[in-house]
DNA sequence: TTGATTAATGAATCAACATTCAAAATATAA
DNA sequence: TTATATTTTGAATGTTGATTCATTAATCAA
């Protein structure tokens, strides 16, 4: 048939979004997300190698964004550590509230990506976890955040936090809404919860 | 055979905790965790009802006994909410990090659970959840802690970061020293990281 | 000791799906 | 137009692994 052609390959990225995020990776039919995007079961094998591929190249996409937009965060001389953390926090609810298929997929499907441990991904993924820990290594040479902090764990605490959120907003938006959530967390990071 | 039975149930279950902790739920076979438990793989059929029913069960026995040690804490009357979420801190921390395998399991595999939504545990995690709240609903009261806080948000965005810690040092309990990671969340959720 | 009951076995069954590939459709070139 | 190249199709293939169940073993009751 042979439809003047669109974008396929994004065409079959979007559907996979929708589909893992319905049923979970492992339920998810290949026939299904080629039904949703309006192409042959076949035609998927067009485009990716097989079905693990359309997810890591789904975590490629998300955590290339992430990593790049973090960097231009990082870069900035014009702002202080706590705003370039301000800014972090933003960005991440940005990015991944805008869709809440493709933030249940994040969510939900990152640990099976951890433990195959392969795909770029993984060198996006903690270069953005470096970009976040040299806001937090700025703040503290500048005297601005507490000299007793561990990098390592405040950074993964922090992300896991937003990571949960994001996972229980994508169910019921309506229960956490963005602004409060990014609210709460950025006085939670800064000042805690103690008067 | 019927040897002199043992707790073939148990067996099962340690079994699955291996098994699911190596492969993940997906990709774990019955018959490994059959002949991990030392059974054969018929028998897997005797104590439960499939593959999922050992799942559930799992995290029924996890989320039952974090939420009953937590009922302890929160009782208690000799002690500030201050120090009741200490307590949360440690003995969470504590419950999970006695077992690897079984954290690792807790943490990768409750996303499938959340989105059948069938179980028990569900009951136990979400009262497990409504006892943290209580704890920090106290603190408000008592003016130790900011009345600004969104309980709701706070108490997902304390478990998520705890939750991520717990998946990280499972994967390199060398790398996140548990005694580190406990006073580090304290301190966090308590001051912030702000001097 | 023997017949009945219960527990355990593991090979056979069966369905589900990822993947393949020969055939069909469309485009391009000459 | 016709021959060739490219893209798409979707039914057939093949594998995997959860679940079943007829058979065997152990235990119990009398």
């Amino acid at each position: 048939m042979r439809t003047r052609e669109g974008n396929k390959k994004q065409d079959i990225l979007d559907a996979a979004i929708q589909v893992f995020a319905e049923s979970g990776y492992y339920n998810a039919k290949i026939s299904r997300i080629a039904e949703t995007a309006g192409v042959a079961t076949g035609s998927v094998y067009l485009y990716f190698h097989n079905k693990e591929d359309i997810l890591f190249t789904l975590f490629d996409r998300i955590w290339l964004e992430l990593s790049e937009q973090l960097q231009v965060i990082v870069d900035r001389q014009d702002i202080t550590p706590e705003q370039k953390l301000d800014g972090l926090i933003d960005m991440v609810f940005g990015v991944l509230t805008n869709n809440p298929s493709l933030a249940i997929v994040f969510v939900n499907e990152q640990s099976h990506l951890i433990q195959k441990g392969v795909g770029d991904f993984n060198v996006y993924y903690e270069n953005f976890l470096d970009l976040g820990e040299k806001v937090l290594q700025e703040g503290m040479d500048n005297g601005e955040f507490s000299p007793d902090i561990n990098l390592k764990i405040i950074r993964l605490f922090t992300f896991g936090g937003m990571h949960h959120l994001i996972q229980k907003w994508a169910q019921s938006p309506d229960s956490y809404p963005v602004e409060v959530m990014r609210q709460q967390v950025k006085s939670l990071i800064k000042k805690g919860i103690k008067i």
